[in-house]
DNA sequence: ACGATAATTCAACAGTTGTTTATTATATAT
DNA sequence: ATATATAATAAACAACTGTTGAATTATCGT
């Protein structure tokens, strides 16, 4: 590996008096408690979001958060847990938000009743605020749950760990307004969803260029207008056909 | 790091006489050449689509392959050399079957003239087809795409780089039969499909817990005859209606 | 037959890695 | 006031990292 940082070495504070600069034990209190913690998660946050798990080390974190190594070892225990604690952060805020969301719209889905759209959107809302307005830190975050659904090593136990549950009360609400649908169409069909949230949420920024800029990477509002239609039609399209005989796929469409 | 490996020391094989065991140099050739290189690459094909580029090192790869390190910057300089002569090996291939579906597509859509279904499905079959039945190592590089796609450090410069085109195909083919669309219409709607086929080839197991076995990750078949619907029935919603005072969205559904 | 070239391993390099232990300073409970 | 718990840094650890240069053996062009 090449060489990072060439940086003159500063000369050593001695402490001889005058600045008696203070480097070492705890810190007096200055209101905020756990201070130094938060900002390593916050640190962690940004560039796991940006490089992924094996590519961010504890020193890049620490220095991120001008702190030292040692202390992120102290509060969380080893990297995958520092890992862990900045998934969990959020997790339990947004998964409420989602289940609040869908139970609203199911108790009162405004004039002509629960749509599949309804559902959806609900779904998708409380994700889309916080892309939208929730500054950097949710960006990041968000882009961290796009890093681990599509990565085979965790996509398949740490995501089920926090998010089944909402999935399972939108698959279900789905269910309830197609009444007869086949459980592996409702599954796939919820997997299409969610690879074009995620890649949503990754803000790549390869839309960006493939479009010669018609389209913005971070553009909540634009994809706000259109996932939720989006994907309902398709659900609508997969979940309706009657095919239980194997019908030929591409018999009736345009 | 934990220590990695802890093996007993074998006696060194003085070359006294009787086995002769040749241990470098060039080896005599022996039916195949560049046997060793094109391990190195199934090697790191192998590694990348389980970890990602970050999360393999150079001496996993040659390890695996059975190799000595140096071999693989002799052939290809850097790590990400490697990575890349990887990505290049199948690209290629890839590419030009979609593109000949595509044209073939147009030539003769068959009775009733060509959907928009029609030109995804073409768009889709030849990754479907090697997904389905490319064996093992096909398997590893459509995990690979879908890694470089999500990652927001390489989704929007190494994709376009190979992939532009093939898409540019499609999505002016698109246009072709429902004129007036505008373009960030298509292009989100382009995108909702890449992130579904995305996650799809990544494979990474969740479907699979999430629909208690209703659905499985490596099933291609299913894929196969539910995507192309899906996303024609998306498009559809998405660039039929003209949102030109824009309309609200959610007016018309169901 | 022979020199050049190609393909391979060996051995080392300097820097980085996750983690641990020791040390220091403040806060808090008694 | 004093002991204990908390929050932080400093320094070290052994293992691992990407990469390079030298050594070794086979093939190929002449």
């Amino acid at each position: 590996m090449a060489p990072r940082k060439a940086e003159a070495l500063t000369k050593k504070p001695r402490k001889t008096a005058a600045t008696k600069q203070r480097t070492r034990g705890r810190p007096p209190k200055d209101g905020r408690a756990h201070a130094m913690r938060e900002r390593i998660l916050d640190a962690g946050e940004e560039l796991f979001a940006e490089h992924g798990f094996d590519g961010v080390t504890v020193r890049d974190v620490t220095r991120k958060a001008k702190v030292n190594v040692a202390l992120a070892h102290y509060y969380f225990g080893t990297m995958r847990g520092l890992f862990d604690a900045i998934f969990l952060r959020r997790a339990a805020i947004l998964n409420d938000e989602r289940l609040k969301a869908i139970d609203a719209y199911q108790i009162n889905p405004g004039a002509g009743g629960a749509t599949i759209q309804g559902f959806i959107q609900a779904f998708l809302d409380p994700v889309m605020e916080r892309g939208a307005n929730g500054g950097q830190g949710w960006k990041n975050y968000l882009a961290i749950v796009a890093y681990v659904n599509n990565t085979p090593k965790w996509g398949g136990e740490v995501m089920g760990r926090y998010f089944d549950p909402v999935i399972h009360r939108l698959v279900d609400a789905l269910r309830g307004i197609m009444p007869g649908t086949r459980d592996d169409d409702l599954y796939w069909c919820y997997q299409f969803l969610s690879g074009a949230l995620t890649l949503t949420i990754a803000e790549t920024g390869r839309i960006d260029r493939l479009s010669s800029g018609a389209c913005r990477s971070s553009d909540y509002d634009a994809v706000k207008a259109r996932l939720a239609p989006f994907m309902a039609a398709g659900f609508r399209a997969v979940c309706s056909q009657k095919h239980r005989p194997s019908a030929k796929p591409g018999a009736a469409e345009r």
